[in-house]
DNA sequence: ATAAGACCTGAAGCTGACTTCAGGTCAAGA
DNA sequence: TCTTGACCTGAAGTCAGCTTCAGGTCTTAT
């Protein structure tokens, strides 16, 4: 079976723009075309869903069209896409701390204001009189976040 | 005690360049000059510490103007601010909702290289024969990220 | 007095991932 | 045959958040 650009585009809600995109930028090597005209096998649209979830982990297109360049069933193929994927868990997991002390950042700033509303003014930030989980979420924020 | 552009950049380690164009972005509505050169109080470092940390939370540069010149000590700027932060509390817990099964995208998908790597081919993807673990991470993967 | 170095400005440039545009081709139904 | 709509191209535009540039001013030490 064969699909149309725009097609795909309706599947996989990709804008046909993105599709021509991606194609144009190496991600869809074994794309194949009829009097110009491109034509999606099943290989080409599975190969779309694995673009569209490393984008989602934070990989850019370069490295993106090298992990579809392997694409042989070679063990060099599946190394080379492992230590890729590895290394992209690896800052995807940094990120993910870095948004989690951020996270406790506002956690704290939202009691903060809270209290700020109960009270009239600015409450007593002397750590003795906050909350155990604010904190918590106040020292974590510090302590991953300054330089 | 007042710094100059140079000494806070040193300070908080952020370019001159960023400095002067958050004060042009409105970011810093307090921040005083003489004779054309500006001149860093306490509370405009603080104002930037506080810029700093909304901006790791991933709010946009218009928003943390909002933010900023919401700084009288009033009910109704307490109140704008702690709007503008549960907001954006939803948001970064939606962000990192999405990394979270991103991440486990990538712990399935290193776990099935890892498997072609041992037996030369790609492994039995019919879930009875995948460690729990990696079960769980492919069904998490797919339960929040597809439409 | 002067030279170095830190500061100033507005405008233009940069990055990544697209999107839009202008103008042209192809395929299918009336 | 003609028209419509989906497809094609390369080039230029967009966005946020800076950074760089060219050219000028201010401060401070000698």
């Amino acid at each position: 079976m064969e699909y149309s650009i725009g097609q795909v585009s309706e599947m996989l809600s990709l804008p046909v723009s993105t599709l021509r995109y991606y194609d144009n930028e190496g991600l869809l090597p074994d794309l194949r075309r009829k009097s110009g005209i491109r034509k999606f096998s099943e290989r080409d649209l599975e190969a779309l869903r694995v673009i569209i979830y490393l984008k989602r982990t934070g990989l850019e297109i370069d490295s993106i069209r090298q992990f579809m360049a392997w694409s042989d069933e070679s063990l060099e193929c599946f190394d080379k896409r492992l230590q890729l994927l590895r290394k992209q868990q690896k800052s995807l997991a940094s990120e993910m701390e870095k948004l989690q002390s951020a996270m406790d950042m506002l956690t704290y700033k939202c009691w903060f204001y809270e209290e700020a509303l109960k009270t009239g003014r600015r409450p007593d930030t002397s750590t003795c009189t906050m909350p155990d989980d604010i904190r918590t979420a106040y020292s974590n924020s510090l302590g991953k976040s300054c330089c």
